[in-house]
DNA sequence: TGATTAAGATCACAATGTGATCTTAATGTG
DNA sequence: CACATTAAGATCACATTGTGATCTTAATCA
């Protein structure tokens, strides 16, 4: 329990990974849902990074999908979240819940 | 906007000081507040190392209290949390509920 | 054949996280 | 009075994570 810390941006790819599901978890969806959401900028090379290190902590696993027939149709690097991660993910919602409760009324809008 | 980013562990320590308040927001019940809730271990030491950084990013001000008349009273550096450091705490809880909205039925028991 | 497009990848450096270690200033006690 | 004890503050180095610059690859289109 809580050896799979993980760091705030590699949280947020783990979650856009969750949403999008195995079949289209790769690298270009990764950055418009963090984008979307979030309004901040994000490089895809960092999604890279990123998705190096976590597959390292075996928190994901990535294989190569089929090239399709498109201009530009590269292999995709597709993305599923292993037990680990999803486990990761649950610690860090555990934390938030912990750390947030009692602060509305000190903050304000928070809910 | 979003130009005050803070980290994982910067926001664990805004949200403590903000819980305790400026009369008893010091490294000490920081350090508690932080282990109570989320059940990991934080050293004191880090603490002070992340009000240096959070201070040199104004969004905390800090200063030293009054020495008490009692075993091992020194001075405490007490820590209030200035308006930038509310804002950092509010995109924090924003960029949170964006990129966690939606995915309570696939991870189970988030809320 | 060269342009265009979608996608993947490496690298270096910056920012943040964290353990080891030490110091200081107060009161208690033999 | 000297020394122990306690609460608190502080520095440092190193590990981990975040992020921009830059480049490559593989597909179709003109």
């Amino acid at each position: 329990m809580g050896a799979n810390r993980v760091g705030e941006f590699e949280l947020l790819v783990l979650l856009a990974a969750l949403r999008l599901g195995p079949a289209e978890a790769y690298a270009v969806p990764i950055v418009e849902d963090i984008e979307m959401r979030t309004g901040r900028s994000v490089r895809r090379a960092n999604v890279y990074t990123t998705l190096q290190r976590l597959e390292g902590k075996g928190l994901i696993s990535t294989w190569m999908g089929e090239p399709r027939a498109e201009r530009g149709g590269k292999a995709r690097r597709l993305v599923t979240v292993n037990p680990p991660g999803v486990d990761a993910v649950k610690e860090a919602a555990a934390e938030i819940r912990a750390m947030w409760g009692g602060l509305e009324t000190i903050i304000g809008d928070i809910a």
